[in-house]
RNA sequence: GGGGCGGUAGUUGAGUUGGUUACAACAUCGGCCUGUCACGCCGAAGGUCGCGGGUUCGAGUCCCGUCCGCCCCGCCA
């Protein structure tokens, strides 16, 4: 134990001493974030969460702590008592810079808590380091500026949320992490069972049902800022690990559900950002985003919205292009994007993005410079299209001279997928997001009305869009067997400048409603009952009405903070490999710790390099 | 499972057609400096060019393999 800290409490942080405080005994504890020494002047800036506070050492106030002080390196970890003197009459200059800057603390005694060998990254707010040295560098890396930052807001965002949820009557409970494990959805990590041989957990995706079975259990109003685990492929905005706002309510509707979550973002960003949210927000179906913007997350900040032209074209039979023509009679769809003449891009410019397209797995870019009185140049299709299927289309797309329209042919999943991909390269290019301020900064809007079902194309089945348990909407129960793929969901994602930060839905209440959804999904009885038989059993004893969603907590607060990555907002973050770099997990465990867990690896031994 | 980019002093980068002792900045270390806050000045040290193999008289550079990091498609009910 110090002797320095047994004697003196930090009376101070580094962020808070001004010219009120001239005269008074200090004592501040920190880091040395910066060093300048003159000689008979040494000048250390000592840095806590709070932020930087110089400190000076003169001969003239104790030659020994001046000369101690010349020892001093960047990143030790220190506590000092002295005086708070005025910089300017101390024959210096303020600091504008920090709200400390016009004073400094002359230092009577100084104690070396730690000293700090060279640190492999520079703490600064500005470093080039790759991510890979500041992963593994972690406890440095977390001391700098940004991230410290990014904590904080997450803070208060966590804050806000229990705050608000509170105060409109939800119920915060807890959920297991250990569960019952559940074939398809997302993989999940599985966890051997030591006291049931050859059983396993799962470590949950999501407290999905659980939160459910809290509804039929009376709680009505649940919320939980709950860990998730998913073993699917990394992103830049996907862990393995990550957190969710989770919340339900019982005797609700959609609307019900979404002005909950209105009321609660909106006091996110007021109370994290200091931004006031116009409620409610817009809403937008899952089809006219599909159709405008070939995605169900669309960043409605810029335009570059998309056209489908397939039936503009059959119109024409193809309009004398073969290519339209044998497109057409493929049954695949054919969209184009209108890029306005302002965002102006030389041939190589455009040929890079047909670069992107072929890395996309497209075939290429089709391309028309419209031209006075709509003609076409700069495109294969130029030469052979007829006039009228010519302005059929630059009527569609709302084409004007000097814009270019890009077009792409295939299944429409693709076919969005990419335009899409270009609509947000080409918003990057210009800048069409970045340059906004204000409340035109952020755009929030729900997506709704998703189909229920998905086509498999592996299996040649319907699967859960959302998860089985999403009520279909009103008057759709009936074409659940005849027609389940016109089926549309009680469901709605929440989007955020073009990142789905939440989603959820109206469940299923009522027992015969989920057989026939079960049903659709060709699940057999044996099947429901073993994987979901605990949930069928809770339905059938009033189960009331419910509906809920999940916010992604680490992508909102990405997207707050403007991190470009997940990474920056989570402490600990692991690689795109799913290793923690700073553990180095996960690792090998030797056999008897397997075989006490009643498992055998089947991996091959790895070699490091 | 697939596509793309990258790995060179502690850190970030440069390194030509394969050719002396692999270069710069910042950081580090030593010295000087009484008003700095990107302090300044003088000096010094610092390298398994991710790893393994191959071609060659000679490889940071060319070829093959491999490991690691990042971005994207698939995947993520």
């Amino acid at each position: 134990m110090s002797e320095f800290l047994s004697q003196h409490k930090r009376s101070h942080n580094c962020n808070t001493l001004t010219k009120a405080d001239l005269g008074r005994e200090v004592i501040l504890m920190g880091w040395i974030d910066s060093l300048r020494d003159h000689g008979g002047r040494r000048f250390v800036d000592l840095r806590d969460r709070y932020g930087l506070t110089q400190i000076v050492f003169k001969p003239e106030t104790d030659e020994a702590q001046h000369a101690r002080a010349q020892e001093l390196r960047n990143e030790w970890c220190i506590g000092i008592r002295g005086v708070v003197e005025d910089r300017t009459a101390n024959g210096g200059s303020a600091n504008p810079r920090l709200t400390t800057g016009e004073i400094e603390i002359n230092v009577l005694e100084l104690e070396v808590f730690n000293k700090s060998a060279v640190p492999p990254l520079q703490i600064e707010d500005n470093i080039d380091t790759s991510e890979e040295k500041r992963l593994q560098n972690r406890v440095l890396d977390l001391r700098r500026g940004p991230l410290q930052r990014n904590f904080h807001l997450r803070h208060r965002i966590a804050q806000a949320t229990r705050a608000q949820l509170d105060e409109e009557g939800f119920l915060e409970i807890e959920t297991p992490i250990l569960v019952k494990y559940t074939p398809g959805g997302a993989r999940n990590f599985v966890v051997p069972s030591r006291l049931n041989p050859g059983s396993f957990y799962a470590l949950a995706e999501s407290p999905q049902l659980y939160k459910q079975m809290f509804m039929m259990a009376g709680f009505d109003r649940y919320f939980q800022i709950a860990k998730c685990f998913r073993d699917e492929d990394l992103r830049g905005d996907r862990q393995p690990e990550f957190t969710q706002i989770d919340l339900e309510m019982s005797f609700v509707q959609e609307e019900d559900v979404q002005g909950v979550v209105e009321r609660l973002v909106a006091r996110i960003f007021k109370e994290a950002m200091n931004i006031d949210l116009q409620l409610p927000f817009k809403r937008m179906s899952y089809a006219d985003c599909m159709a405008r913007y070939g995605s169900d997350k669309p960043d409605l900040r810029y335009g570059l919205e998309h056209t489908i032209l397939t039936n503009v074209i059959a119109d024409f039979d193809g309009g004398g292009v073969p290519f339209f023509k044998s497109t057409l009679d493929d049954g695949l769809m054919i969209k184009a994007m209108r890029v306005p003449s302002e965002y102006k891009m030389s041939r190589a410019e455009t040929d890079k993005l047909e670069d992107l397209v072929k890395q996309l797995g497209g075939a290429g870019l089709g391309r028309a410079k419209v031209g006075d009185d709509g003609a076409w140049s700069q495109s294969p299709f130029a030469k052979v299209i007829s006039d009228e299927c010519r302005l059929a289309i630059n009527q569609a797309v709302s084409a004007e001279t000097g814009d270019l329209i890009l077009f792409q042919f295939g299944k429409p999943k693709q076919v969005h997928m990419i335009l899409a991909a270009l609509r947000t390269h080409l918003a990057k290019k210009f800048e069409l997001a970045k340059t906004l301020k204000g409340n035109d900064a952020w755009s929030l809007h729900w997506v709704t009305d998703f189909p229920l079902f998905e086509h498999d194309e592996e299996s040649g089945n319907h699967v859960a869009a959302h998860h089985p348990f999403t009520s279909p909407q009103k008057g759709h129960e009936d074409n659940l067997v005849s027609d389940p793929g016109s089926v549309l969901a009680r469901a709605y994602d929440l989007v955020l400048n073009g990142n789905e930060i939440g989603g959820g839905s109206i469940r299923i209440h009522d027992d015969q409603v989920q057989a026939k959804v079960f049903d659709a999904l060709a699940m057999s009885d044996e099947e429901k009952q073993a994987k979901f038989g605990f949930l069928l059993e809770a339905l059938r004893y009033g189960a009331p009405p419910h509906g809920g969603l999940a916010i992604g907590l680490d992508r909102l607060v990405m997207i707050l903070t403007g991190a470009t990555s997940l990474r920056d907002v989570i402490a600990y973050p692991k690689t795109q490999r799913g290793t923690d770099l700073l553990t180095g997990a996960p690792t090998p465990v030797d056999t008897h710790q397997l075989k006490e867990v009643h498992i055998l690896s089947t991996a091959e031994k790895k070699t490091n390099a």
